[in-house]
RNA sequence: GCGCUCGUAGCUCAAUGGAUAGAGUACUGGCCUCCGAAGCCAGGGGUUGUGGGUUCGAUCCCCGCCGAGCGCGCCA
């Protein structure tokens, strides 16, 4: 298409013209020194220019001279440019810059012209890394997803997104724990509702699942099958040892279940995995939150990678038996103790799988591999990586991001919640009182490793408080403007920019430049929540000038270039919210 | 007790080692015959828990103390 070749070869870069102008004033002023690095930051106030650059008072030190008096020098040296319009010395030794009108405005056309890749990485090569895997959620198919699971799914998503936004390949995945306890307990729990649709006398074990959606469950078994799985509650409760261990009685439970139901218990087990991991997926999905691999753990018994993953440490020497049990030597590696990998019965711990998915991730070749867990499996870390270590992988290679948890507040009262007690408000509930747009913005609020405190009543009743619509009221307030204007937006791209002279202007041109690099720092961070605070602050700046300024005036030109950078403010609100997985609406 | 994550305006939260620590909310006072008032402008609000250290410069890095949450199982 031949629009393409009006996309201009080289688009005016203000941070490299700055950094060349700052490098050819080194090599006069300290020759020694060309090898440093040269940083410019974007000021937080106008007063301060565009750019500055600390680099007078970070050779202070070396050339034993005042950082005013280098700056001095620094600056009689600078090469004219066309694009600079002012240097001061400011502050303890800033180097202050202040652009031209035209070099603040080109950001507008670089936006338009750019259109969806304006802001996006270019795929990395070298020493970079290029092929990541976020591993995120995994929660375990036991029950519905809480509140919680909801952050580590907003904050992951976001970060997935983000990163390939940034120029990496991402694979998003969720870790399905489908092998151990866990499920046996959740497959016992709805195997004794069903027996109590059949009037079987049996107490439900207090630290059985006790949601509702066992019943669920059991219902519909007894709707598909009817008495089918019907054991006499003497029968049942022959294997259920007499003592005041719950967790004893409940391994009881789970016993009787295998040896009664014989073949079928492996259908119960099955039927209640695929309908918690199906309601999980259908969650997740309506919050705008997608994988492309389902990792099931139960593969890595099957595959034998389990038993593969303890022989390799084995065979490194990592390993020791005590008391009957293998024991991974995880304090060899900075853990508080070590670890049991096989149980003196035989079965492997979670830990053993745990091993056998990081070494598989591994053998998938990824670059980086980034887990998102719950603050509450902090002390795992060393053993994790501690066994990777040992089995000789790259444990520099695995990133693992701790999301603190989320109390939430009703009543002004924190809502107690515990999954087994079934008394927790699910993810879903949180939508449906929030609105997925509100709730995935909100999650991205505060720093993942930063505790929230969610109160329902204000999310709820001042909902039209929430800064998501701030966000987006400029969204749909710019699309207002351009249906009123009825013209040809594509016209807007090539548009002269010089009538763009408001303080007011200039502001949401440098908040619009700063996109790409922000973008950029983000990924680098894992942090998908300076992403939302930039929104609102662009928001704000955009709010600020429409207050300020008319767009729609009479003047053609004037009218255009303001059209122009409404528009590009446009794109990057959507860009920018599309990354979060919040709408970006028309009107509202 | 040991370990991890934290402690910033009344409240909820920001701040690649940079300049006078910023937003929102709440409070006070202004702005719609004018493109969306879910908006804008102005104002008061702080010894960044505390005491040291490193640095030209510390909310950020290091150490002690105080306080909060989480973890410390042959559960996942």
């Amino acid at each position: 298409m031949a629009a393409s070749s009006a996309k201009p070869a080289v688009a005016f870069d203000a941070r490299q013209h700055l950094t060349g102008l700052l490098r050819s004033a080194l090599a006069s002023v300290a020759p020694a020194q060309g090898l440093a690095d040269i940083v410019l930051e974007r000021p937080k106030q106008a007063s301060h220019g565009d750019f500055a650059s600390n680099l007078a008072m970070q050779l202070a030190r070396e050339l034993k001279t005042a950082p005013r008096q280098i700056a001095e020098r620094l600056v009689r040296e600078l090469p004219a440019s066309p694009h600079v319009t002012k240097v001061d010395i400011a502050g303890a030794g800033f180097i202050n810059f202040t652009l031209t009108p035209a070099a603040r405005s080109a950001v507008v056309a670089t936006v338009l012209t750019a259109g969806d890749d304006f802001g996006r990485g270019v795929a990395r090569t070298g020493r970079m890394t290029r092929r990541l895997q976020v591993e995120f959620v995994s929660a375990n198919p036991t029950g519905p997803l809480h509140v919680g699971h909801g952050r580590g799914a907003a904050y992951g998503a976001s970060l997935a997104s983000l990163l390939a936004f940034a120029g990496y390949e991402v694979t998003r995945e969720y870790y399905v724990n489908d092998a151990g306890r866990q499920m046996d307990i959740l497959a016992v729990s709805t195997w004794l509702r069903y027996l109590e649709l059949f009037d079987e006398p049996i107490a439900f074990p207090p630290n059985a699942y006790q949601g509702g959606y066992v019943r669920e469950m059991a219902e519909q078994i007894k709707q598909a099958h009817g008495d089918r799985y019907v054991h006499p509650a003497e029968a049942v409760l022959a294997c259920v040892p007499e003592t005041d261990d719950i967790e004893a009685r409940l391994d009881g439970f789970i016993l009787a279940g295998k040896d009664l139901l014989g073949e079928d218990w492996a259908y119960v087990h099955s039927h209640v995995l695929s309908e918690q991991l199906a309601d999980c997926r259908a969650d997740l999905e309506e919050f705008g939150v997608h994988f492309d691999v389902w990792f099931s753990e139960r593969s890595l018994y099957d595959t034998g990678m389990v038993a593969r993953a303890v022989a390799k440490l084995e065979k490194s020497g990592h390993i020791y038996t005590q008391d009957g049990a293998k024991w991974f030597q995880s304090t060899a590696f900075g853990d508080e103790k070590d670890r049991v990998v096989q149980r003196d019965n035989g079965i492997y711990t979670y830990f053993a799988s745990d091993i056998a998915y990081h070494l598989n991730k591994f053998e998938r070749g990824f670059d980086k591999v980034i887990d998102v867990w719950g603050a509450d499996h902090h002390g795992y870390i060393p053993r994790v990586k501690g066994a990777l270590l040992a089995s000789g992988a790259d444990a520099t290679k695995l990133d693992v991001t701790l999301v603190q948890f989320v109390s939430l507040f009703r009543d002004g009262q924190k809502v107690s919640m515990s999954t087994r007690s079934g008394e927790y408000v699910t993810l879903r509930q949180l939508r449906q009182e929030v609105g997925n747009d509100a709730c995935r913005f909100f999650y991205m609020l505060r720093k993942c490793d930063q505790a929230l405190d969610f109160d329902l009543d204000l999310a709820k009743s001042q909902s039209n408080d929430n800064p998501v619509y701030y966000v987006q009221y400029a969204h749909a307030r710019i699309c207002s403007v351009l249906a009123q204007w009825e013209g040809d937006a594509a016209t807007l791209t090539t548009a002269d920019l010089s009538p763009l002279q408001n303080e007011s202007e200039f502001a949401l041109c440098s908040r619009l430049a700063e996109y790409p690099e922000l973008v950029q720092a983000a990924a680098r961070d894992y942090a998908p929540h300076s992403l939302a605070f930039y929104l609102k602050d662009l928001a704000g700046d955009f709010h600020s000038w429409y207050n300020a300024e008319r767009v729609l005036v009479d003047d053609v030109a004037t009218r255009a270039a303001r059209l122009a950078l409404a528009l590009a403010t446009r794109q990057v609100l959507r860009s920018g919210l599309s990354l979060l997985g919040v709408s970006q609406p028309m009107s509202m």
